[in-house]
RNA sequence: GGUCCUAUCGUCUAGUGGUCAGGACGGCAGGUUCUCAUCCUGUAAACAUCGGUUCGAUUCCGAUUAGGAUCACCA
């Protein structure tokens, strides 16, 4: 039985693209073997919560299709899977390491631990806790529920050893490790005695995570042994960077899901190009299912290098799911997407393949054809007599007795003939007349959409 | 700074003890086209450095360099 499962925490007002590609190695690996993928929110550090963090979390791994079997929306057996209602089940279990002798009261203060780091980095030391309080236990335990305390993991010597799936064997000295908070003076348990107690209660067999916890998996080991329970395996996956290498950071580029999504990003070709972020199809195709993925997709082909998240390779992915689809299928897409603008659905679904094969990504459709449902209010013509040419243009088009019969662009090829004007140029021209840009649809068959006399009114503005 | 991780075209990557080091995005050039795009064809572009092992290393080992992550009552 293999269960994953992502742990969000909502001291972001979204997911993150890298969470996703972490979400969906996790997702990929339970189908596969037929188990389960979990969503479990760690909300806790209080002093970070962003409001509606959560939701907005949740709601985009839903739009996203990475469906949790469970999750604090859908429930499961090993509810709540919010860590801020399990509270007294991170007590019982630090206080139970205390009793054990792996773990101690510290009622050390915040002041007091700032300036012993300071002056151990002063002194080049590594920065670590002094252990003060547990040469006083006794003391502590008497007056431990009039003052504020944390409990301290006790870091035992020696080297830590364990296996990570992609990365293989990681041996890390205990020296360099601090006697770790694990429940905090509120009550609520750190990051990692959190995610530990619930990866084993939760019965979680593959942590699949991101690169940035490898140096604390040491502790979470520690916390394994010495609550005596068998480690899951361990997975940690590379981290996607900006251009500069750095951690793909908001500062630097967008990273929140969202973001990709609202400009008609496809979910599934999101996911597509997360894919080969760290993994390749070992057939080398680009383009391909979640299904697909599910079925080839392996832990041990994972890369351990990190690799530079590109929006250029991603929209041009977009693009070639753009072209997969039906006329309708997209003609619903864009009409769904601009909900707002309550776009004339023949209009749209006449367009459809005048564009199709020219978007990347849905919010590139108005920005070519806006001018169906709004004619341009500026022409910028670079012709040298433009006066005249408007009027000729528009004189001639007058003149053409049936318009319908004839080829437009016919006509049109004609006309240029009679103003002595070089046929591409022309066209390049009316196009924009017409639509008020350089980059458009085909001409001929944006005027027939359009009809006649929209065309001409267009003409005659200047 | 300590610790840990990483290193193939600009980017994502495949791959091998002997290969013309392959593909994709992007670039460039050409064809198609009423513009753009699509599509097609071609093209430039990489094994970080130095040692070692070996008949032979891009591939195995070590060092160096470079990049990254991490060292909190944050996750």
């Amino acid at each position: 039985m293999v269960r994953t499962r992502i742990a969000p925490s909502p001291t972001g007002s979204d997911v993150h693209v890298g969470s996703i590609a972490t979400a969906l190695m996790n997702y990929a690996w339970a189908k596969k073997n037929n188990g389960q993928f979990i969503i479990r929110i760690e909300d806790t550090d209080r002093t970070r919560i962003v409001e509606g963090g959560e939701a907005q979390m949740l709601k985009t791994l839903k739009r996203i299709g990475l469906v949790a079997d469970e999750s604090p929306i859908v429930g499961g057996p090993y509810a709540p899977y919010r860590q801020s209602e399990r509270l007294d089940i991170y007590k019982k279990y630090a206080e139970e390491l205390v009793a054990k002798g792996k773990a101690y009261y510290c009622i050390c203060t915040p002041e007091r631990l700032t300036k012993m780091r300071n002056e151990q980095q002063t002194k080049k030391q590594i920065p670590k806790y002094d252990r003060l309080c547990l040469k006083k236990q006794d003391q502590i335990s008497k007056i431990k529920d009039q003052t504020p305390h944390v409990i301290r993991l006790q870091i035992p010597e020696g080297q830590i050893k364990f296996n990570d799936a992609v990365r293989g064997e990681i041996t890390i000295d205990a020296k360099n490790i601090d006697d770790q908070v694990i429940l905090k003076s509120d009550g609520f348990p750190t990051y990692h005695l959190g995610v530990v107690i619930d990866d084993y209660l939760m019965k979680i067999t593959h942590v699949i995570r991101g690169e940035e916890w490898l140096p604390s998996t040491p502790k979470h080991v520690i916390l394994y042994r010495a609550f005596g329970w068998e480690l899951p395996v361990f997975a940690h996956i590379s981290l996607l960077r900006n251009p500069d290498k750095s951690k793909l950071s908001k500062r630097k580029n967008p990273v929140w899901t969202s973001y990709y999504l609202d400009q008609g990003i496809f979910p599934e070709a999101l996911l597509n190009y997360l894919a080969l972020m760290g993994w390749s199809h070992p057939e080398g195709k680009d383009i391909f299912s979640l299904e697909e993925y599910i079925r080839v997709f392996d832990i041990k082909d994972i890369q351990t290098s990190s690799p530079v998240f590109d929006p250029v390779k991603l929209e041009w992915m977009n693009g070639m799911y753009i072209r997969q689809k039906s006329i309708r299928q997209l003609a619903d897409q864009i009409l769904e997407f601009y909900k707002d603008k309550k776009l004339d659905e023949a209009l749209v679904e006449k367009s459809i393949p005048l564009i199709q094969e020219r978007i990347k990504k849905l919010s590139d459709y108005l920005t070519l054809c806006e001018f169906f449902f709004k004619a341009p209010e500026k022409y910028e013509i670079d012709i040298t007599d433009k006066k005249d040419f408007f009027g000729k243009v528009h004189s001639e088009l007058e003149k053409v007795a049936d318009w319908k019969a004839l080829a437009i662009g016919e006509s049109l090829a004609n006309l240029a003939k009679k103003l002595e004007i070089k046929n591409s140029q022309f066209f390049a021209d009316m196009r924009m007349v017409i639509t008020g840009k350089k980059i458009s649809p085909p001409l001929n068959e944006s005027m027939e959409i359009l009809g006649k006399n929209e065309c001409l009114k267009r003409l005659t503005i200047n």
